[in-house]
This record gives C-alpha cells, sequence and structure tokens, in this order.
DNA sequence: GAGATATACAAACGATCGGTCGTTAATATA
DNA sequence: TATATTAACGACCGATCGTTTGTATATCTC
C-alpha cells in the first residue's frame, strides 16, 4: 500500500502552503515573502514549514515549479485548443491577459514579481526562474514558427524577435494596469499584439478585427 | 551667509548616500534595501541617516526623486538633441538603451526594480513611483504628437497605444538582457521599436534601416 | 501490537530589521 | 566670545527574520 493517509495529508497540505506562497510571492515577491507571515496566511506554524522543506529557498524552488504548472495549465493548455499558426499565438496571447484581468494572483503575475526581484541575486532560484523564462520564451518562438510554415507569416520573420515583442507587450500590461492606468493598459497591451500580427498575415481576417 | 561649510558637507553627504541608495535599490528594491547595509555601503553609520530623513520611507522617496532627476539628465536630455518628430523618438529610445548597456546602475533600472515591487503596496513611495511613469509615459506621447504634426507618423496612430509599445519594449530589455539571453534583448528591444517607428513613418528615411 | 516514520508544533536561537537616545565635535549666529 | 544648531556617531530598543531543537501524535510497516 502506498496510498497512506499520513503522506496524502502531507501532500495536500504542502500543496495549500506552495499555492498561498506563489499568490503572496506575486505580490511582495518571493524574498519579500516571510516564513512567519505565510505561516499566518496557512494557519500553520513557520517550524512546521521545515518537515517539508530543507530552508527557504528550497520552498522558493517548489514555488516557481508550482507557478510554472499553473502558468502551463491556465495559458499555455488552453492555447493548444487554438488552431495552431497565428490564431493559436493570439489565443496564447489573449489566455495570458484572461490570466491577468481574472485576478488569478492578488499581484497579477508570479513571474513578473519573481523575475524582477532575482534578475541581479545569483543563486538555484535565478536559475530555475531563468529557465522558466527560456522555456516559455521558447514555446511562444515555436508558435511563431509554425505559423510562418503555414504561411499565416511572412517569411521575414525573425521568430525570437517576434518572440520578444509578443513577451514584452504582454508582461508589461501587469505593471501599467497597476501602476498607471488600469483597464486601458489591457487594451494597448491586446492591441499591440493584435495589429503586429494583423500586419505579419498574408490574411488578416483570421484574426479579429479589433 | 548661506554657504555655509557645515551644511554644505550635510548636502554633499546626502547626495551621496541617495547616489548609492538609488544604485543599491536598482539590485534590490527599495525596501531589499536595508538601512543597515546602506550604510556599510556609504561607510557610514545608519543611526546618521536619521539626521537625514525623519525615517526609511523618506529616504525612499528622495532616492525616488534621484533617481528621476538622474533619468532625465540621462535619458530624456540627450533626446532633446536630436530633431523634433520621429528621429527624437527613436534617440529616446536609444538613449534609453545607452543608459542600460553602459551600466549606469548596477542593476540596470532603478525604476523597473522599484515599480515591479510597489505597484501592489499602496501608500506614499508608490504614488510617487506612479507618478514618474505617468509623466515618462507623457513625454513620450507628447513626442509622438509631434511627430503626427509634423507629418512624420501615420495620421491613424494612437499617441497612448505607441506611447505603450516603445516604452513595453524599452523596459523589457533590463530583464531580457539579465536573465535569458543577454545582448541579443538590446538587439530585439533596439530593432522592435525602429521597425515599428519605420513602418508607421511615410519618410523611413528619418531613421537608421537597422 | 511494537517500532519506525512523518507531520506538525511551541519555544527558543543568533542575526538583522527600522528606529530611538544621548553624546560629541564642528559650525553658525549673536 | 558665548550660544544655538547641526552632522554624525555608538549603544541600544523591541520586533521580526530564517532556522534549530525537542516533543507530541498520528500513521505506516512488520
Amino acid at each position: 500500500m502506498t496510498t497512506d493517509g499520513r503522506r496524502l495529508r502531507g501532500l495536500r497540505s504542502r500543496e495549500a502552503i506552495l499555492e498561498q506562497a506563489v499568490s503572496l510571492a506575486s505580490v511582495e515577491g518571493l524574498n519579500g515573502l516571510s516564513l512567519g507571515r505565510l505561516a499566518t496566511a496557512t494557519g500553520t506554524s513557520k517550524s512546521g514549514f521545515f518537515s517539508h522543506w530543507q530552508d527557504k529557498e528550497e520552498l522558493q524552488l517548489d514555488a516557481v515549479e508550482w507557478a510554472v504548472r499553473q502558468w502551463t495549465e491556465a495559458v499555455v493548455a488552453p492555447s493548444l485548443l487554438a488552431p495552431a499558426g497565428v490564431r493559436r499565438l493570439f489565443a496564447l496571447h489573449e489566455a495570458r491577459l484572461r490570466f491577468y484581468s481574472d485576478g488569478v494572483l492578488p499581484g497579477g503575475c508570479f513571474f513578473f514579481s519573481v523575475q524582477a526581484e532575482f534578475d541581479d541575486r545569483p543563486g538555484a532560484v535565478r536559475d530555475r526562474v531563468s529557465r522558466a523564462l527560456r522555456d516559455w520564451l521558447g514555446f511562444i518562438r515555436r508558435q511563431v514558427s509554425e505559423a510562418m510554415a503555414l504561411g499565416e507569416l511572412d517569411g521575414s520573420v525573425d521568430p525570437a524577435q517576434l518572440a520578444y515583442e509578443i513577451d514584452a507587450l504582454g508582461e508589461m500590461i501587469v505593471l501599467h494596469s497597476r501602476l498607471h492606468d488600469g483597464p486601458a493598459a489591457f487594451v494597448h497591451g491586446r492591441r499591440a499584439v493584435l495589429q503586429r500580427l494583423r500586419a505579419l498575415c498574408p490574411d488578416p481576417s483570421l484574426l479579429p478585427e479589433d
């Protein structure tokens, strides 16, 4: 027997803790998040964390892992329902916008907070977060290449270049919507990518007009 | 007499402290920055800070002010040397790229770190940083409008929309260059804005080809 | 049922946090 | 020259940081 109530309960609370950690980290970052506050938020004691993780960094690494899974399920997976090509590319962008506007995470985007926090802080967390960004950009880039292969994007497009643009225009919505002009940021972030794709697409009717 | 050695020395050390604070905050944020480490970095005692500022938040606010001045002098002012219109708009973008690639600040961009840190943290610092972002976007928007008035940008352009795109494509260079692909981020960030402007400009010869 | 294992906790650790207090020495004001 | 004022400091405050230790207890293995 490996289905044991004790370990199962451990796994459940482990997941609950990680969910809270990702949620809080989207607001105050993974370092800004303190074990004391995380304990309060989860209704446990902070010493209990050390039954699950060796130290704070291990918890942070697992939180990144959890956030990657969440992002994959909520943003990447839905986009795969759209037909490959330029429509899937825009579906990916819209899934991201929905993730933000739905308020899935109180801070908007876990990766925005954490990457800004760790881009200058060498260590395991930085490496893990860097890999997450590389994988994400790689996925966008592959969708661009596939759209080109399908003849749905101009042949002169540089996939890495366009992937950078799509990511940058999407990511900065988080900051602008919270710090500057609220809903207008979503309009700008959506339209920027949409018009860029339409301009590069031989058959713009594949995409909404606006 | 108001030119007094004592107060002058105070002003000098005040400026030196703020410069260090902005520098450190570009790496670890304005909250991540602790008074103890700032004291070590400046070779002073942390209790000395309270001769200049009432509390940490006042120091943070002055640090933002200092960073705004630095940004204005190093990025905004040089762009004004270029002729108004689309050339000035691109000169502004290039001045920003130079600010990043020259390594003026060890963390790349003070505002990127601090805005990501405070976008979800209500208070005076958030308000001040929000205003800085508003002013910066307003400046870009005015340059767009001026370029349109000069007939150097397509009449269908929405200035706020284009300002968002220019800022987003420039800002994310900081993150990508540090966390992902180094120099390639500069190429992507530069080319994205350049090609966007060229596509909207009736006379692309005003801008470099690549 | 016995013994090992694992979850979770309270209490406490040294370090560091932002901040206070009282003092010293240099300068400004009179 | 006498008197405020000021920059700057060392010592210390309570709170919180991440972490360690020891313990109680529920579950799993045998």
